[in-house]
DNA sequence: AGAAATGAGTTGACAAGACAACTCGTGATG
DNA sequence: CATCACGAGTTGTCTTGTCAACTCATTTCT
């Protein structure tokens, strides 16, 4: 257990354990600690099976679910207002919402003062794609919580919301 | 609040905050508390900046950094181990291998045994190469959890270590 | 009112990452 | 020994996601 020694030395404000160890004399990333390396892993795992499945069972991709969800959560809404809250780029945004209209999931109507801006609603087609997307993406996040303690997953989640707030304050 | 009535009920087997929440009467996910945004949300932000800043202070990639990262936590070893450790595409290793080869990070030695083998490691190049990143990144890193509680960050990395092990076992 | 700045959305190009088909050498089986 | 299966790595192609340049309409400033 190399990477447990003098945590008060090796980590940075008080963290508890280092991001690091040592390896011949020079500091290298601890995989098992250090954070960008499993959100990678994990968000990688997570969305090429997700894509996997949404294209096979429902041919729509992990975006245009993405905007689905988006548009239950809060109907007639712009898509700028899409990009905010799901953190999703505008060019990905504006490329799901064609397609997701093409294959006729949504209704619309053009703001009368800016013709540019446009209100978007999921109609039935939409909203039945989404109840059944969202069964098994419930199922799947069942499984990506199997075996953790509930109070254990609070704090989790805790955390997420505040690295959340990090990042968006750090990288935009 | 309406995404904290009745936890019981709504919450499968006794997760204490539910991933959605009601919506004209019928469950949306809530983004406050569905799991995969948050990787998402988190990931895409955390890579991008990385992937702005190490190109253009470096010249290489996300994906090189993380295999000139696993070289110096364990030299002398073939792809396939990298691709182990790091969750790395084999065909992503082999660009990126190539990639830091052509610029002259790596040093390299085929097996005796089997010539398409090859065992690799960092040149004193490559080593100046993860030093200078090592130390942005783990700058990065430490924005990145500003402000959370040292003992709830181990919380949050014991259940991030047990959800990796989850997505391992469900998506390969 | 006319020019400039702003803002919504579209499009093209590219990085990250994954999958599948392929090459090529090794090792197992007849 | 011949063939067959396997395994390492390479390459092509696709999805996801981002940036930057662009269009076009609105708003602001003088």
């Amino acid at each position: 257990m190399d990477r447990e020694q003098n945590p008060q030395e090796t980590c940075p404000e008080g963290r508890l354990s280092s991001p690091t160890k040592q390896q011949d004399g020079r500091p290298v990333v601890d995989p098992s600690t250090y954070i960008p390396y499993f959100f990678a892993a994990i968000n990688n795992a997570l969305s090429r099976g997700a894509s996997r499945i949404y294209l096979e069972k429902f041919n729509i991709g992990i975006v245009e679910w993405r905007v689905v969800s988006m548009l239950a959560i809060e109907p007639r809404i712009p898509a700028q207002r899409i990009c905010e809250v799901i953190s999703l780029d505008k060019a990905a945004t504006s490329r799901a919402l064609r397609q997701l209209q093409q294959n006729d999931y949504l209704g619309f109507k053009s703001s009368e003062r800016d013709p540019r801006r446009k209100i978007w609603w999921l109609n039935d087609r939409g909203y039945e794609l989404h109840d059944n997307i969202l069964r098994v993406a419930l199922g799947r996040e069942q499984n990506l919580i199997r075996g953790i303690d509930p109070e254990n997953l609070e704090v989790f989640l805790n955390v997420m919301r505040k690295m959340r707030d990090n990042v968006v304050d750090l990288e935009n």
